[in-house]
DNA sequence: CTTATATATGTAGTTTACTTATATATGTTT
DNA sequence: AAACATATATAAGTAAACTACATATATAAG
């Protein structure tokens, strides 16, 4: 098993919630801050990345616009009224999996 | 998002630590424990467990046998050594994963 | 000057791992 | 007789990741 195995099914809410704390970031920069935050225990890649963040688009949870830094393209993401709402969803559904699967991993077995 | 697309990647550590804890489980029995450890929150069907642990089996973590009670065929699962190491492995990463998970969907925005 | 690394976005093909639906069979309760 | 619980299993479909590839500019190192 790969060990960013159990990325599955949480990226999409790692993203809404980034976008959240900060309302605006392009693509690059939600990368290094997954890197910084998690001392690069979790590895977000573009192949991952830039997908998830187009799905989320096209669902109608993010909205873009581009600005030109550096010569560079940036593509800023920034959530819209329903992505607030999903966000806080998400982040409900997934620390309540966390508590179950703290309770999964932690039992012990019953000697009763 | 389906409620259950979290478990994507927890599935197998979660089988794993169940039959860590209790020796021995036939397929049934680990869908009702899963149900009552999180009360309900957490659905294992069928269609997942069946081919995880047959997954399992193949790749030499777990070894079974089979009883018959009540007319009926159980069939028993249980860690093989190599099974053993490595559900002390996943449980390490899906524990540091958990972490991680924390880290990022409780960080708030820098304002400095 | 040219190579490597960092910044920046993206797609194509593949694989893993679920979901939903279906199938089979017995035991128990209403 | 019907419905529900126990028990295992497969088939078809889909979501969501992975790896690899492609493109382009800026900066640092040799």
């Amino acid at each position: 098993m790969n060990s960013n195995a159990l990325l599955k099914g949480t990226l999409q809410t790692i993203i809404l919630k980034l976008l959240e704390d900060s309302s605006e970031m392009y693509g690059y920069e939600i990368t290094q801050k997954v890197k910084e935050v998690t001392k690069g225990e979790i590895k977000l890649t573009q192949g991952a990345l830039y997908p998830t963040l187009h799905k989320l688009e096209s669902d109608g949870l993010l909205e873009t616009h581009t600005e030109v830094v550096d010569n560079r393209v940036r593509k800023y993401y920034r959530l819209t009224q329903e992505g607030k709402k999903t966000t806080t969803d998400r982040i409900k559904e997934a620390e309540n999996f966390i508590v179950q699967l703290q309770a999964l991993l932690n039992i012990k077995p019953s000697i009763a």
